[in-house]
RNA sequence: CGGGGCAUAGCGCAGCCUGGUAGCGCACCUGCUUUGGGAGCAGGGUGUCGAGAGUUCAAAUCCCUCUGCCCCGACCA
């Protein structure tokens, strides 16, 4: 390709509502326009990026045997009402009407069509299992699209959906799925890891994220230093402590503590360490309507652990001041454990809040707190579980090493869905002995377009875009110094460009009438791997200039080498299993 | 949805307070010079000042309504 036949658009200055450096190199580079709020059009070289991807994505699932289709966007409304999600799914999910006043939704997702499908399709467990994947548009109504392409409403994503006879064959699926899903973003030259996640509202046991490591993320990451062990914020898991609250040699104490309402504030008055503190938090209850929760001070609760205790009301919401102080008798900011039990309010203690001795805690009464306080001498336990978000330093939940925080963005979701969809929408096939089965389900996502952006998070620097080699858009950039003036480089670029085509290399050409720094600033901008400079004086001497993207340096190489060169530095290095 | 802000050339912005010729930088087009890291000179404006209604002799500017976009927060697979 040369730069004259192609559509280069790139800008100097930084768009004006770019928050990330992936988004304003994006701008910047061309690769994407934006038309509105969370929408983006993806202009020809962000085009073949986008391809370079959905190529490695289409090789890994062919390769494990999923089979590619494509379902419609514009979805009825009664596939949706069959769910429950035309009310579940809220308002990012945008419904449209036709002419004739018909309902339908523009899809988020594609369970509720992949499933029909199924059930129509699939009547014998010989059939099973089997897979189906589509690389296609999504629209999700986002409450605030932000970063460009990484949290846009309309977005390119690979889906694909499994069909089991049982739990065994899912199980296996999902290895399968894990695995090229390493493959895929290890191809992709991506510095990752993949976590365990809560399947929140989506329901089944397993379930994994695949999440590029990097600051700009939205996800929080726990690892341990010396394991395996990762999972993402709200699924993570601290060793529980394993001692046990020792035997109190001190008095319980009322202590007068004006207008010390947080934690804080308590224990620089008091002069104790907040480890040495508790805090109760009071939110909705399914059978009560208050359920108070009791975390150390410096613990912070973690909603997705607490949603999952029954008691708990969900969506996970702090119980009204009102009825607290009416019910209570005192002002949040003064709660303590002591007594609620016999205000019907069942208590539920974190796993590090009950081991303490000698804590203080608020005393229930305006402007007082207690020290010294101990379970079962002052107050009943209640139930123990683990409530709180893990920190920095927690020891790893399988006993090995600590867990440390990193950001990261998600670019990958498995899930074991189990019976949920097929369920509802009554997907069954017959088994050996003619008897109806429910099929079991997975469901594999990878977002496409959020991958290029936090490859860009991941791999740039002050000039721009450097590419992992396998997303670039071309592979060499040709940059002949006065191609327009001189015959010699012009002739010699063009000889050189003919065989590197032929050789089987995407290279760019850069044939614009521009002066040098033009085109070296360009090139780097838009990140291409590795590039090749063409002037006079390396003619007269049969030399060549080539320079890395990564490297700083430049290295003359000689003309006559130049193919087996190239072919040591740029051989398609093909995944090997 | 709550709070705040913005909307003027393809992009980034000034002009608005105090009403009176539509501006600047980049980009773009023409010519000359230049040519190894975002060149210089000269010329060129490509605009429904987001939309509608109003005040006024006169509105980018003042008033009202609407729309779009951005930021903070809450929400969420």
């Amino acid at each position: 390709m040369k730069t004259s036949q192609f559509f280069l658009n790139t800008l100097k200055d930084n768009p004006s509502d770019a928050d990330l450096v992936s988004q304003r190199l994006m701008v910047r580079a061309g690769l994407i326009h934006k038309l509105g709020s969370g929408l983006f059009t993806w202009m020809p070289l962000g085009f073949r990026v986008l391809q370079k991807v959905e190529a490695i994505v289409r090789e890994e699932m062919n390769r494990i045997g999923a089979l590619q289709i494509v379902m419609p966007n514009v979805q009825p409304a009664e596939l949706w009402q069959e769910t429950g999600r035309w009310n579940d799914y809220g308002t990012e999910l945008l419904k449209i009407v036709d002419r004739h006043e018909r309902a339908y939704v523009f899809a988020p997702t594609h369970e509720e069509v992949i499933t029909h499908i199924a059930r129509g399709e699939l009547r014998s467990y010989k059939q099973l299992p089997v897979c189906f994947y589509q690389i296609h548009t999504k629209f999700r109504d986002e409450i605030r699209p932000r970063f460009g392409v990484m949290r846009a409403r309309e977005f390119l994503m690979k889906d694909a959906y499994s069909f089991h006879l049982d739990n065994a064959s899912l199980a296996e699926t999902y290895q399968k799925m894990y695995d090229a899903y390493t493959r895929i973003f290890t191809r992709l030259g991506l510095d990752f890891r993949a976590v365990e996640a809560d399947t929140g509202s989506i329901g089944g046991a397993v379930s994994h994220e695949f999440q590029v490591i990097a600051d700009a993320g939205e996800d929080a990451l726990v690892f341990s230093d010396s394991s395996n062990y990762g999972a993402n914020l709200e699924k993570a898991e601290a060793l529980a402590p394993k001692n046990s609250p020792s035997v109190s040699q001190k008095t319980k104490e009322l202590i007068h503590t004006p207008g010390k309402r947080t934690i804080k504030a308590v224990c620089e008055f008091l002069k104790l360490p907040e480890t040495q503190s508790i805090k109760v938090l009071l939110v909705k209850g399914t059978e009560n309507d208050m359920v108070a929760l009791v975390l150390r001070g410096d613990h912070e609760v973690n909603p997705i652990k607490a949603e999952h205790h029954p008691l708990i009301a969900v969506p996970f919401t702090f119980a009204d001041e009102k009825l607290v102080e009416s019910k209570v008798g005192c002002a949040v900011g003064y709660l303590g454990p002591i007594g609620l039990t016999e205000k019907n309010i069942p208590v539920i203690v974190d796993r590090d809040a009950a081991v303490l001795t000698d804590f203080c805690c608020g005393a229930n009464q305006v402007e007082y707190h207690l020290v010294n306080v101990n379970w079962q001498r002052d107050c009943p336990l209640g139930e123990v579980f683990d409530l709180r978000n893990v920190v920095t330093g927690d020891l790893s939940p399988d006993g090995n090493g600590t867990l440390v925080i990193k950001r990261g963005i998600e670019v990958g979701h498995i899930f074991q869905l189990g019976n949920k969809y097929s369920t509802s929408m009554n997907a069954t096939v017959v088994d050996e002995k003619g008897q109806p089965v429910m099929m079991q389900m997975g469901c594999y996502g990878i977002g496409v377009s959020r991958t290029i952006a936090a490859a860009i998070e991941q791999h740039h620097d002050e000039h721009g875009i450097v590419w992992p080699t396998a997303m670039a858009p071309f592979q060499i950039a040709l940059v002949p110094m006065n191609y327009h003036k001189s015959q010699r480089v012009r002739e010699a670029t063009d000889t050189l460009y003919r065989e590197l085509q032929e050789a089987g290399f995407e290279v760019l050409l850069d044939d614009r009438n521009e002066r040098a720094g033009v085109l070296f600033a360009d090139m780097d901008l838009i990140g291409i791997p590795h590039r090749l400079v063409l002037g006079e004086r390396g003619l007269d001497n049969g030399l060549i200039e080539y320079k890395a993207r990564v490297a700083k340096e430049v290295q003359e190489v000689k003309l006559t080498d130049l193919m087996s060169f190239l072919d040591t530095i740029l051989r398609v290095k093909h995944y090997i299993e």
